[in-house]
DNA sequence: ATTAGTGTATTATGCCTCTAATACACTAAT
DNA sequence: ATTAGTGTATTAGAGGCATAATACACTAAT
């Protein structure tokens, strides 16, 4: 994986986490890969990615126990929850950005349909 | 300012510069106010301002003139690679962070769509 | 009971960011 | 020449992130 210098690294495996969720790349109720194996994967510190772990329990996306492993939430209403904070959030970020740089909705439009062609 | 805790401030400040520049709110040859003068509008330290700076002067965004002050740079190559860096670096961002998340390109239209009326 | 595989905790070290305080160097106006 | 306003440099310290190494705690299978 690559790691974008500027933003913490377990912040990155927890967004990366969360993606796979949305995309059904991890379903409700999977066990994920043990912290070590998740660590390899990512090529990470065993702290860093219980780190990782730690806050996306906290945040009530994966639950953990103890001697057996990780697994994704099945409360829905998390799982929706998540999806809308994830799109609206970054949509909203997005939005933000282009028109502080002086974009108008329209030229924000064009630049997005551009981007689908690459 | 209201500063993102997980990217370096002296990145945002950059950032909020850059789309000054773009959107017009600062033009070609003019003159920043001085980087303790910056420093305070954006409430940080004179020595974080004057990493921004050295950094934008480093990209070719400003130029500094000791005892003087700084200016946006005049010169319209680095400015049109600004744009180009800026808006299509972001779409980018964007675009695959939607797509990992599972959306079609058409549910990213209807969420940018979405956005447009908030 | 032992073992292998889990999650969890602790301590130490290094790096980067940010702040703080101070000093130096240059320019323009007086 | 002096002064006020610039950019620039240096040193010190606090805090967060990441790594490294080690140990502990729990579970399931043998």
């Amino acid at each position: 994986m690559n790691f974008n210098p500027t933003i913490p690294i377990y912040l990155q495996i927890m967004d990366s986490i969360k993606k796979d969720v949305l995309s059904g790349a991890l379903t409700a109720g999977e066990r994920l890969d043990s912290v070590r194996g998740l660590a390899v994967k990512f090529g990470v510190n065993l702290n860093t990615m219980q780190r990782a772990c730690s806050e996306l329990e906290r945040e009530g996306v994966i639950q953990t126990q103890r001697g057996i492993g990780s697994f994704v939430t099945q409360d829905k209403s998390i799982l929706k929850a998540l999806e809308r904070e994830m799109v609206d959030q970054k949509v909203k970020e997005f939005l933000e950005e282009m028109r502080s740089a002086g974009l108008t909705d329209k030229e924000i439009l064009t630049a997005i349909e551009k981007g689908f062609k690459k």
